[in-house]
DNA sequence: ACCATGTATGCCTTGACTGGCATATAACTG
DNA sequence: CAGTTATATGCCAGTCAAGGCATACATGGT
């Protein structure tokens, strides 16, 4: 029952840039602390956080404690929206028909300028 | 970068109740209150949170309101979560080979390595 | 116009969260 | 063992969000 936790945890701006910061690499609490412009031991506070949400696991390396990104309960969250996405998708759908529809009736437009907005997924 | 508000508006319990139910079909608020077990002023106002996070549309019906989801920001969210949901996809590649090793090997007694990063002092 | 229904807003209290500072704790170094 | 580095925790104050109640607002019916 992570869902409470997790969604607490990503609720603040500064856990968020932490976890962005964590999916490019796992790193210790300093350099943590100053990339987020935080003191040390507010970072250790929202570490704790994270931590006690699941999303990030803490390894000892001297008296460093590096943080990495735990992926788990983030796909946790993915599951949570998966509804969502596909009513979302439906509305894409519609559009992108509709779209279509005018693009046929328009003729020849040449226009690809719609960014792929699509579902990334590759699975289902 | 998704809206603050966003994160802010799903951090509530009771909202992502309302999402979810809305999820299935747009409804009026005395609906929602009920649903939710919350009272009408209450439910007004997390309704009026998410409706400033764009994540629902109100719909004038005589003197009902009738709140519908709006799937445009979860988009978002989708988004946000994209990097992660690669990682997580490795993750789960890895563990599925790893188990795949295990079996075909199947006479080492699991490698037990250090998979548990767990601060070992970890105390409340 | 008056009243009923449905919803939004304002006020208030309470509780949770955040950040900083000082300090305790743990681990390495000489 | 003393000293230094790296991190966690306790305490405090300021902020903010949530829920309840009363009430204002809007729409429809008679």
């Amino acid at each position: 029952m992570s869902d409470a936790s997790l969604w607490t945890a990503l609720a603040d701006p500064h856990r968020r840039v932490i976890v962005g910061l964590l999916l490019e690499r796992p790193r210790p609490v300093g350099e943590i602390a100053d990339a987020c412009g935080l003191s040390q031991p507010s970072t250790s506070k929202h570490l704790k956080v994270l931590r006690e949400a699941g999303l990030v696991r803490v390894r000892q390396d001297a008296q460093r404690r590096v943080y990495a990104l735990d992926p788990a309960p983030i796909a946790e969250l993915d599951a949570w929206l998966a509804p969502y996405r596909k009513l979302w998708n439906d509305s894409l759908d519609a559009l992108g028909r509709r779209l279509d529809e005018t693009a046929a009736t328009a003729a020849t437009r040449g226009e690809s300028s719609d960014e792929d907005n699509r579902a990334p997924d590759s699975k289902d």
